[in-house]
DNA sequence: GCCAACGTTGGC
DNA sequence: GCCAACGTTGGC
């Protein structure tokens, strides 16, 4: 059982998107540390869903419902995606700002790797990110 | 809309 | 195989 992260751009793909589609595919990831994370994932792994660029916030966590496939807008084969489901969305969206001005959380992949989609959070940073959607 | 950071590409 | 140039991402 891993934790993540996964960006999307709130006007591309929304958690609104997602929710109202039931079941969204993580498709499109065009980087390599990214492809990685994406391949590591399996199925029951849960995420933070980010809205990048707009909002700046962990809106809710999904999980992931099926692992490793090919990426459908890719025609390579070099690619993957995977499909996930929404599972909760946070009372209290998390902020980036709040997550930079939280000790604990200076080291996540999320800050120290802005630009990646998708990242690994470790089961501590993933508690201590819970805890701040309680608000 | 701008700019910094980082990944990728391509010339040598 | 190195490194500069370029493109893309994402925070501000």
């Amino acid at each position: 059982m891993n934790y993540w992260l996964v960006k999307s751009e709130p006007f591309k793909y929304s958690w609104d998107d997602l929710v109202a589609e039931g079941e969204g595919t993580w498709d499109g990831v065009r980087n390599y540390a990214a492809r990685n994370n994406l391949r590591a994932m399996e199925v029951g792994d849960e995420a933070f869903f980010y809205h990048s660029r707009e909002g700046l916030e962990i809106v809710g966590i999904v999980t992931v419902s099926v692992a490793d496939i090919p990426d459908p807008t890719d025609d390579t084969g070099k690619w993957s995606a995977v499909k996930v489901k929404p599972k909760r969305k946070f009372d209290h969206p998390v902020t980036l700002k709040a997550i930079k001005a939280e000790p604990k959380l200076a080291d996540c992949e999320l800050v120290r790797l802005s630009r990646l989609s998708v990242a690994r959070i470790s089961a501590e940073e993933w508690e201590v990110i819970c805890a701040m959607a309680e608000g």
